[in-house]
DNA sequence: ACCTGAACACCGTTCAAGT
DNA sequence: ACCTGAACACCGTTCAAGT
């Protein structure tokens, strides 16, 4: 076994690695051989190198899978801008769809992710910005990314409500100026979510997303929509 | 520390597992500790006992979750017969929308599931029994299922074409004899499930289910709903 | 700055043995 | 029939050390 480097690089015979190679070789490795088999020890065996040596470029375990969600996500298709509204966000579920096709690791690994990732918030907001082009209310917006659910993945509506898996420690509540700072950040660089969260705490003050509410209007959505088809005659094909 | 057993009973101090209790506890350890807290060596030392004696009631740790999702799922409440239909499939998804919250651990274990149990399956015929009911087509139920899809959990439409996990080995394919037989026993014990996969094949002839249709069947149905909605300037609250 | 080696506390599962 | 003990091939992550 001869090193990679032919010339005859004296002391060191492969350039280091960085992050952006891990977590592409984490990818790479989740499409071939699925998420089980992305283990430190695998990966770093697939980058000729010691485990112990992820941990320079990688936080942790958790780390690498939301930097390999990012990675994928960020690099959703965008349809081109000045379309209908349901066009529009039409297609930018069906160019996460797409991602998601050609990585089956990516669903799960979103769904067992417990915080949301920016490229995921980037998404989300992007696909919301999609139905206020309609000109659709805020309201109408936040209970119809609701309605889509699983549907748009990467911005899955469970973002605004997620209940922490038992055995996990809750995170101190931030304080009131850190909690002002937050929304003016996430103001600037998610206009759209936060467009939602002001007019959902105008709406109810207290500030919780009933998640209840929610479950029932997409059911009872989708049911009345069936009961439309039914009373139609319709059929597929 | 004494052995459980007070009265004096020479050899054995406790009575011997069985798969119920095994179950039973994997499931109230999930339910306090979290999925990931369910393991043979955990499981086993709350039982008091080494982890290999719970190979004797179990075949592996997929067939001890499998057990769990499948106790749970066969405690599903079930609404009183003689519904409008609609109202009977309400039911039945907001009755399985209870266990998943009573269980948090279940919705992440049945979508990590390669394999649909029983109780599972039962539940997916219950609720095309309840579509049935009110005189819709097999069709309309089959497409109405996929459009409900995770909202019945259990149930899951994916549960007719799962894409198995890469690195997963396929199974070798079933004789024709098999697949009569099959038919006819799933025939028997679930017919609505029957029902749909009889007209299916009659509709679609060369027998796959098209995931791109039903996706999109639901996303157009949704979005369509959204811009009624929208047009009558319907508001929350 | 980047990588290594040995170690720790875990996994699921096998096999042969005990009672 | 049911449970045990030792072993195997894995995990993620720590710490102190190398270059």
């Amino acid at each position: 076994m001869t090193p990679a480097v032919a010339g005859g690089a004296p002391a060191r015979t492969t350039p280091p690695l960085n992050r952006a190679q891990v977590l592409a070789a984490g990818v790479a490795l989740a499409d071939r051989e699925g998420l089980a088999a992305v283990s430190m020890r695998h990966l770093s065996a697939e980058l000729g190198v010691v485990p112990m040596a992820l941990y320079k470029h990688v936080a942790d375990k958790h780390d690498l899978v939301a930097g390999m969600i990012d990675l994928v996500v960020a690099g959703y298709a965008v349809p081109p801008p000045g379309l209908e509204w349901r066009e529009g966000v039409r297609r930018h579920v069906l160019a996460a769809r797409d991602a998601l096709l050609e990585h089956p690791w990516l669903r799960p690994a979103i769904e067992a992710a417990t915080q949301r990732t920016p490229a995921v918030l980037a998404h989300m907001d992007t696909v919301a910005g999609a139905f206020a082009a309609g000109g659709l209310s805020y309201d109408l917006v936040h209970h119809g990314m609701h309605a889509l659910g699983h549907r748009i993945w990467g911005f899955s509506p469970e973002a605004f409500s997620n209940p922490p898996a038992p055995g996990t420690l809750p995170l101190p509540a931030p304080s009131a100026a850190e909690q002002h700072a937050m929304m003016a950040a996430v103001a600037q660089q998610y206009p759209h979510i936060a467009a939602i969260a002001i007019d959902t705490a105008t709406r109810h003050p207290l500030g919780a997303c009933d998640d209840q509410f929610e479950f029932e209007f997409t059911l009872d959505l989708l049911l009345e929509a069936v009961a439309r088809l039914h009373v139609t005659g319709w059929s597929s094909r």
